[in-house]
DNA sequence: TTATGATCGTGATAAATGTCAATTAGGAGG
DNA sequence: CCTCCTAATTGACATTTATCACGATCATAA
């Protein structure tokens, strides 16, 4: 693995936050000096679930699990925060704590940002806090979806919605790495790993998909969106 | 049942939006000009999903389910707006679409406002915007709460979740009517209108509520918090 | 290499939840 | 008051999902 540089300016930074575009220089610059810079290894945890919303997290590169701490100290994963991604929960607008705990996949490197000079940013350019509220809104929707979905879908059809999201909003790639593990997936959809398992090799045995342990392979993409869409 | 009559200003509103105390006269001037006051009968659909959000929604009086129409025909009960309440779903942020439908419970007073006389004061007003800014981020919360709660707990939990909800969101008093069948009870929880008839019955033998058909009376508060929390 | 611990995979079984069918209760309108 | 319609309720049963027990596999470190 290559040993990670630091950024040491927003500038420098090859994986900018697409709502950064609508800040000034000036603006810019006062996030650039609010910022710091980290390092964190696989498994390390980056935000914890509860501690206060100093600050908000960006991504510069690696990926990271986004999850809630349950009940009966189980998990619930509510997505992968990829490069580019800024991570700033709804509970810092709501109670200054964050909502969901994040912690590292692969190394990942990330810029803690002030939140209140975040915040002050919105009070002074309207575009700035108009592309941010449907940045907030966007996920807002797909937090609604996820619940229906939740609701009214059985573990096959959750588990093909997990696999279409991880080929169309992770990897970009209908063939991919599973950087989760069946019991993670199974915090993803919310049923048991073993029952990850079965309905994967189900998949597997009709078809669907070619899963090669840490591998997975979209071979039927549409009926692997029916499966999805049906329940 | 009174007539309901116009309300004709949003002046003369006895329930207006908390987040319209940051605007300035003229600013709600302008909203108050791009106003469209109307009167729904119960069972009325007041916003269908799928709509272009041209306007956002204002509750002036009465109740109303808001609900996602899901897969197979099944709908999944978001939750009760009240008076106070604009309804604007996250959709008019992201692909100009109602992301759930609404329908009146009661007879309801309500306000269309027109969508962009709203969205250009975002730009203009940051107070204004920082607010709403804050009202989404507590619904997306809600939702990710719900989200978990769907995943995590057992019926009976997610029950006693909705019947705490009732008493403390809604009708602030530990005893109140029951304005949901048990089909919609089913639908906010994701369980079948049986198994809400059941567990409402174990509820009322194990004397954490009483239950009259139309009538909630919760006896035992903390018993059905535990119950909730414990999933 | 070998030991160790974790994850993966499988079958049997138990628990939770949904469906079906039939009955009862309650409310609106005549 | 009766009639009709809908919602509520109940029990039996089917399906879905979780849990348990166990062995296989794989990576890692001594």
């Amino acid at each position: 693995m290559p040993e990670l540089k630091l950024i040491n300016s927003c500038e420098n930074c090859t994986n900018g936050w697409k709502n950064f575009k609508h800040l000034t220089d000036n603006e810019m610059q006062s996030i650039n000096e609010n910022r710091y810079e980290a390092i964190f290894k696989p498994g390390e945890v980056m935000i914890k679930q509860g501690s206060p919303t100093s600050s908000a997290l960006f991504m510069a590169s690696g990926v990271a699990k986004v999850y809630v701490e349950g009940i009966r100290g189980k998990n619930f994963i509510i997505g992968i925060a990829q490069p580019g991604e800024l991570i700033m929960g709804p509970g810092g607008w709501v109670n200054s704590r964050h909502t969901y705990s994040v912690s590292a996949i692969t190394s990942v490197q990330a810029c803690f940002i002030n939140f209140d000079a975040f915040k002050k940013l919105i009070k002074t350019n309207g575009t700035f806090a108009e592309s941010l509220l449907e940045e907030i809104s966007a996920k807002a929707l797909s937090y609604q979806t996820r619940m229906v979905n939740q609701a009214q879908k059985r573990m096959s059809g959750r588990l093909a919605e997990i696999l279409l999201y991880f080929a169309d909003q992770v990897f970009l790639n209908d063939e991919y790495e599973m950087i989760l593990s069946r019991q993670e997936l199974g915090e993803m959809t919310s049923m048991a790993k073993e029952c990850v398992v079965r309905i994967l090799k189900e998949l597997e045995d009709s078809g669907t998909i070619d899963s090669d342990s840490s591998k997975i392979k979209i071979l039927d993409k549409e009926k692997l969106k029916l499966i999805s869409e049906k329940g």
